[in-house]
DNA sequence: GACGGCTCCAAA
DNA sequence: AACTTTTGGAGCCGTC
């Protein structure tokens, strides 16, 4: 191995796989610096392991693809560009439209990730060796302002988080979780037929209904019993029903919150998705158009419900540390608009009560309406007649969702802070829009182009919040990540504090007892550095709701 | 029997 | 709780 260990100059090294093996080569922002070298594939884990001492940025296609091998084996690395996440956004963003890499014909770099092998196929060489990601890393160091560097490297830390949460899973006790199941659909029952207190429960709705073969999962037989007793119902929506007082509507109630546990974190869900007290689930960083991650299997991690969250505890002398980035959304956006009364708004801890004492609305669930609707684009109901009051107590920052709005009803692109843009909207949409300003336009289809360019204006509105958010949450991220690595020293990810959970704007690390105070602090100097980071000496305030529990069951 | 569209509900 | 954003998944139901 003459890619020496701690060359000068040497800042990332480029893993390439082909048929024979994997080159190793060695660079800087603009060109190769070193001799590459090939080693084989079972010789990949102690050549990075060995490498890692010189602290290189990893440079890979696609760190689904490398990283959960390396960590299979007992190697972490602390940086990496993975290039295919950065090159959706260097593809995309407003920030680089002039670049080589975003004139460039559509290549196989835009193509999305391919399906990660199940378990270890140890760098299977896949469609994609043919790609130069040498070539490839130089076109997006040349691609990349300053702001965008951040983004991405923000994106390629989350993307090791990721992996590094998956290889380590979320503690799971499948017998808290079975004892759950019992307590509320009573026991496991043989396939295809239902647990004993929900069969209970339906024979209260059948009679209720007086409809004794009724199917209670079928929606359309559900709205034709509940006609036939008399009730004007447009569909079987829990919200819709509970506006009805009959005495039919609370076991229907009661039977769809128990046939929802079942069919999507029941007994079977345990089965497919728990193994060795551990749940590990799929997290796809940049999964969805604003930049946050998705989640694929396990009925996707970033929909856990509430109800179950009692089955994850801590293992025995370990705490888990839940921490929820408060009002995240609002504060982005006080943030980004620099408005300097909603970031005053937001310093005494609650941005919501900050609202109400600047009189602009009276209570504080008419302050957190009146956000949301401007942050989602509201129209009618009590956010949208809030919303002018807001506009009059904190214009800048209500101009610059207005803005967002607007460009979109004109289908141009908008960007989060560090600059990921929107996608544009389809060619059906744009063809809609011509039409209606045409002259002789029929009135049935401006009103259609209307409607269409205020639902993408809505889009690209709350586009610019959420994706900042995003970027916010990956910064929060990888800075912890980091203070967790020094915390652990030369311990393994899982023998000291480390990530075991993420959810949009809110954290669970998974530590021995004694390290929980420190692992708190970590959290909440991670949401201060990640502030910075998006808002520079902006005096804008992430506080974060922390609880040290057993189980996620009992925080909030 | 496979597949896609639809409905409903979980999360932020 | 709907209004208004982004998602994933189960089950039903009609079509092929």
């Amino acid at each position: 191995m003459s890619v020496a260990t701690g060359r000068l100059g040497c800042v990332y090294v480029v893993l390439a796989s082909d048929s024979e093996g994997v080159v190793i080569t060695p660079c800087d922002e603009r060109t190769v610096s070193g001799v590459p070298e090939r080693v084989s594939r079972a010789e990949l884990p102690a050549a990075v392991a060995r490498l890692e001492r010189s602290r290189p940025r990893w440079v890979w296609d696609d760190t689904s693809r490398w990283y959960p091998s390396l960590l299979a084996r007992g190697v972490r690395v602390e940086r990496c560009v993975d290039l295919r996440l950065c090159h959706a956004i260097l593809r995309n963003s407003p920030l680089s439209a002039s670049s080589a890499l975003a004139t460039a014909e559509v290549n196989p770099w835009d193509s999305p990730a391919a399906d990660v092998p199940a378990e270890d196929t140890l760098f299977e060489v896949g469609v994609d060796a043919a790609l130069d990601p040498v070539a490839e890393f130089f076109l997006q160091r040349q691609a990349a302002s300053p702001k965008l560097a951040l983004l991405l490297s923000a994106e390629s830390a989350g993307a090791l988080v990721a992996a590094e949460m998956m290889f380590a899973g979320l503690p799971w006790r499948a017998d808290v979780h079975d004892a759950l199941l019992v307590r509320t659909l009573g026991p496991r029952p043989v396939p295809g037929s239902r647990p004993a207190i929900m069969e209970h429960v339906l024979t209260e709705v059948r009679s209720a209904a007086r409809a004794p073969d009724l199917n209670p999962d079928s929606p359309g037989e559900l709205v034709k019993a509940l006609r036939r007793a008399g009730l004007t119902v447009e569909s079987t929506r829990s919200w819709e029903l509970k506006k009805i007082d009959h005495p039919v509507i609370p076991p229907i109630l009661r039977y769809k919150k128990m046939a929802r546990l079942l069919s999507a974190n029941g007994w079977n869900w345990l089965d497919a998705n728990v193994r060795g007290g551990r749940f590990h689930p799929e997290y796809v960083p940049g999964g969805v158009v604003t930049g946050r991650w998705a989640s694929k299997g396990g009925g996707g991690a970033l929909q856990l419900p509430k109800q179950i969250r009692g089955a994850v505890v801590a293992d025995a002398g370990w705490k888990l540390v839940v921490a929820d980035a408060s009002q995240l959304e609002p504060r982005i956006l006080a943030g980004m608009s620099a408005d300097r009364g909603m970031v005053e708004a937001g310093s005494a801890g609650d941005l919501y009560a900050g609202i109400v004492s600047t009189g602009a609305v009276h209570t504080r669930e008419q302050a957190k309406s009146a956000m949301l609707g401007a942050m989602y684009g509201a129209t009618s109901g009590e956010s949208g007649r809030l919303m002018p009051a807001l506009a009059r107590t904190y214009p800048q920052a209500i101009a610059l969702v207005e803005a967002a709005a607007r460009a979109g009803e004109r289908g141009e692109k908008v960007a989060t802070r560090l600059g990921r843009g929107s996608p544009l909207p389809s060619a059906r949409w744009r063809d809609l829009q011509t039409q209606a300003a045409s002259d002789e336009s029929r009135e049935g289809i401006s009103a259609a182009a209307r409607s269409e360019a205020r639902t993408w204006g809505r889009f690209t509105r709350n586009f610019i919040v959420q994706g900042t958010a995003a970027e916010w949450a990956l910064c929060w991220m990888a800075s912890l990540r980091k203070a967790l690595h020094l915390l652990a020293g030369d311990l393994w990810i899982t023998e000291s504090a480390h990530l075991v959970f993420f959810m949009h704007d809110e954290l669970v690390v998974h530590c021995p007892a004694e390290q929980a105070e420190a692992v708190e602090g970590a959290m909440r100097q991670a949401a201060a550095d990640a502030g910075r980071l998006l808002f520079g000496r902006l005096p804008l305030e992430f506080p974060l709701t922390v609880a040290i529990v057993d189980d996620y069951g009992q925080a909030k």
